[in-house]
RNA sequence: CGGGAAGUAGCGCAGCUUGGUUAGCGCGCCUGGUUUGGGACCAGGAGGCCGCGGGUUCGAAUCCCGCCUUCCCGACCA
């Protein structure tokens, strides 16, 4: 039965529906103080899986989890001084504490470079101390102008990881491989989102690093969003903190220094890559809940199948929950379908007299009807077939909406619609600026090929330009 | 911070132009009953510093000033 819309449609106010499906799938509110957000334990928990599964690679890539604390003395951002030329505008610092006025100011961490680098001149004096691999889970603080949920919030929650090295060479073979083994893989296998890998021009470059490498992921509104990035810090922070080693000849040298991040933006990624009309849609292997089994009505006959099958998926491993006797079927649906459960159960009478089931994916809308005992494996082999096609999805967005052109002209005309791609040569410089005028910006660098150049300067050269979050 | 819009019950809104008894409506919520295969229905009920502060007035949701917050478009950014 045809309804009027819980949300806006995407096509009819996209940052509208946006806000819609944060609100009615519950995942955060406004917090009391400009730009701050309260997340709700539904939207908590897709953070909570989205850690853990970036943990886990990061601790593959070799790095240890570590804390540091939330106040910096002021007086370390300005060691280093495209660093704090870079963060000064968004900083919040505290001038008064205890009653009294501070001697000096502390500033609330908007990223931890700083006094990890400062640890760091500690714990490093040998080149056996090399490579350090740190990464700490925090919130960090930037005032920024204009928050908007999940994708800029004064306050929000990431993952840093900051490693000290003795070469250049490893320092950035480090930095690609948390590119490309952590993010990467990660945004692509459990995200469902294909992204662009690249660098980033100078003027989009982090400040204080000498190489930022980006993942630039396409939106439902042909927009980008960076979902991670790495930089390489080159001997700037090294230099400016003092973390030196003796190499084996009994030189001493400063260290290389890595750091990389990825947020709760992440989730502002995951809605606009993958939600549609009826709201968000999860993948599977990020899902808190993977099933929602429905008793299509209260009886004893039906629940008594409800528990049943409830318990065989969840012997199958699968991340299951039941939803019964809370008001009619119709509301029941809808209101998983805003939440993004993968897939919806349905158990009836009318099934169940034959010994079926239904299943119904949410990303296709397609419904299945399955014997009962084959349930499991119906319901693993549709949770990997969206998993696929979620991705299918998400890569065929981003590269039919991916124009080729030859001009600025045409990239600015293309960057209406999603993302232009054009020689470097033909961008850098007059029409960087000229694109900036509209609000299109240089997301990535490429080679010819699609993969990463080493810097800026390199020959023949693609960018990508488009609008972004 | 510049340009625009808006703040009235949990959410969405009307009322304001032209000040005047008790501030309404839809959804949601509570109670009882009937329901449940795509947002159920009936009956009864609860819920308001009308964003905050000041001013004008016999009287302010309504007029004036200041501030705060949210949304949209920019500059900044994970």
């Amino acid at each position: 039965m045809a309804q009027q819309g819980v949300l806006t449609p995407q096509n009819e106010d996209f940052p509208r529906w946006y806000q819609d499906v944060v609100a009615k799938a519950e995942l955060a509110d406004n917090g009391p103080v400009r730009g701050t957000m309260v997340i709700r334990p539904y939207g908590y928990s897709i953070w909570e899986h989205i850690q853990s599964e970036i943990d886990q690679r990061i601790k593959a890539a070799g790095a240890q989890n570590a804390y540091f604390p939330l106040f910096i003395p002021e007086s370390y951002l300005s060691r280093e001084a495209e660093h704090v030329e870079g963060f000064s505008p968004e900083l919040a610092v505290v001038t008064h504490a205890g009653g009294e006025q501070l001697t000096e100011p502390v500033v609330v961490r908007p990223t931890s470079e700083t006094v990890i680098g400062e640890f760091m001149a500690k714990w490093v004096q040998s080149h056996r101390d090399l490579p350090l691999l740190l990464n700490q889970w925090a919130n960090v603080v930037r005032w920024e102008m204009r928050p908007r949920m999940f994708l800029r919030t004064s306050e929000f929650l990431w993952q840093e990881g900051h490693t000290a090295h003795a070469t250049f060479e490893d320092a950035a073979a480090y930095a690609r491989q948390i590119h490309h083994d952590v993010y990467n893989d990660f945004i692509q296998n459990v995200l469902g989102v294909q992204v662009y890998l690249g660098i980033k021009s100078t003027s989009e470059r982090f400040a204080g690093a000498t190489n930022t490498m980006t993942c630039e992921g396409m939106m439902g509104d042909g927009k980008a969003l960076q979902m991670a990035t790495s930089h390489e810090l080159g001997q700037n922070f090294a230099k400016a903190f003092d973390i030196k080693f003796q190499d084996e000849s009994g030189t001493s040298a400063y260290c290389y220094t890595t750091s990389w991040g990825a947020s709760t933006r992440l989730i502002g990624g995951l809605i606009m890559a993958h939600g549609d009309d009826n709201g968000l849609v999860v993948p599977p292997r990020l899902a808190p809940i993977q099933v929602v089994v429905l008793p299509v009505r209260d009886d004893e006959a039906v629940n008594a199948a409800v528990d049943r099958v409830g318990d065989q998926l969840k012997v199958a491993g699968i991340r299951v929950t039941t939803d019964r006797g809370r008001g009619s079927f119709g509301r029941r649906v809808t209101d998983w379908e805003i939440k993004g459960v993968p897939i919806r159960l349905e158990v009836g009478p009318r099934d169940l007299a034959e010994g079926l089931v239904t299943l119904a994916r949410r990303d296709s809308g397609e419904k299945v009807q399955v014997r009962l005992e084959d349930v499991a494996s119906a319901t693993t082999n549709m949770l990997e077939e969206m998993q696929t096609a979620i991705l299918a999805a998400s890569r065929h967005r981003l590269s039919s909406r991916t124009a080729d052109v030859t001009s600025v002209a045409e990239a600015a005309e293309a960057a209406t619609a999603g993302f232009a791609r054009l020689p470097w040569d033909l961008v850098r410089g007059e029409g960087e600026t000229q694109l900036r005028t509209q609000a299109i910006t240089v997301r990535c660098l490429q080679r010819a090929d699609g993969s990463m150049p080493d810097h800026e300067n390199e020959a023949n050269l693609t960018c990508i330009v488009a609008k972004s979050y």
